[in-house]
DNA sequence: AACTATTGTCATCACCTGTTGACTTGACAC
DNA sequence: GTGTCAAGTCAACAGGTGATGACAATAGTT
């Protein structure tokens, strides 16, 4: 279960629960709708201690990120899976408290402040592991696996486009480990003895 | 070439001179951060005027969107270059008064009035056209199609992913026209005699 | 010439935003 | 007690937003 529940125990410092709350806000809604006497409200405080806490909304906006991308969740399984994993991410159902990595970047990448610290949590969160463990796909490929992660969770979850949502949730899923697979596995194919990519051994239905 | 050049001539009827800016502002910087102001000061008339105009900021941009689609154009060419045609969109050079069908829609998925608007264009400009173009590919595959070139495009374009930008572009190019392929093609090929998909046969390096 | 839309301007409203500085409260130390 | 530091509140500022309604100018029609 990939997702990460966050518990605002009343045993974390305000700080910390300010933070979470500030996860939660900024995985269902855009940085720009998000307020800080939003997040303030959430936790019951006064909204300037929120800025005086981070220094300011990019700030708090940027420990967000950081604590959401969580990399060692989607990259420590094994190598083989790592298609499926990641496609999993997209799917992982949200509970009350629970965010995916994916929730606050596909809110928030049009505001300025907010797509700068996009790129460096791309990099650093994403397709640095994602290289690390597979240390045949390239650069290029690696960003484009997260440019169709990121696509798609858009399309699903903020555009809620039709076709990406509800039934047969299978064999969308299906489609796309199978192309994440194609993705990573593309140089190795061409130069490899066969043209075709073997078989993604999941043929979870 | 496939953007679509705006010219602001002094013939066009102020509406059409204000729908023009609109469109250059919202393919260059997200719906929040473009105000009625700024595309008023392009024309060079006054705010209150351009809002009269349209009725309000979100059916500009309704107008906008949907004038800056232009399916006929991605769509009318020979299917088996479809993918290749859509792939290039992407790194079509924009000239100082020319925009990609994507521009618009990479910069503002952020606000909720936006999306709802871009939902819609999703679907009949781009998802109905690639079906009516390519029977065998179902609407799930058509929008993974549109989640990917969207995905690619915001790296690219507006969070400035490095590996995407710059050195290289016909390899990158390349993975993506076979994506796309692979996307499109993915049904007929488990269904076909051959478990591999035909080569793409254009080689545009 | 007189009437009438259309085209466009002006000042301004109501609202919301991040940010700031001054203040209060409480706890702990000496 | 008194001094000190952190935690938290309060009221307000400065700037920007889309939206209005009242008004001016222009052009076309009869």
């Amino acid at each position: 279960m990939p997702q990460t529940t966050i518990k605002i125990g009343s045993g974390d410092s305000t700080r910390e629960r300010i933070l979470k709350a500030a996860m939660l806000r900024f995985s269902a809604h855009s940085y720009e709708e998000t307020g800080l006497r939003d997040v303030a409200a959430d936790v019951g405080v006064d909204p300037a201690y929120v800025h005086r806490c981070f220094g300011s909304k990019e700030k708090l906006f940027l420990e967000a990120v950081r604590a959401a991308a969580r990399p060692e969740r989607l990259f420590s399984g094994d190598a083989d899976e790592l298609a499926s994993t990641l496609a999993s991410e997209l799917f992982a159902e949200r509970g009350e408290n629970e965010i995916r990595s994916l929730d606050i970047v596909i809110r928030s990448f049009s505001s300025p402040a907010a797509s700068r610290v996009l790129r460096d949590s791309l990099m650093e969160d994403f397709v640095g592991p994602l290289l690390r463990k597979r240390g045949q796909v390239s650069e290029k490929r690696a960003a484009l696996v997260a440019a169709f992660l990121i696509g798609a969770g858009i399309l699903r979850d903020v555009v809620r486009a039709d076709p990406l949502l509800g039934q047969d949730e299978g064999e969308l899923q299906e489609i796309i480990v199978q192309t994440i697979e194609e993705l990573m596995n593309g140089d190795a194919v061409q130069e490899g003895d066969a043209r075709c990519a073997p078989a993604p051994d999941h043929r979870g239905r």
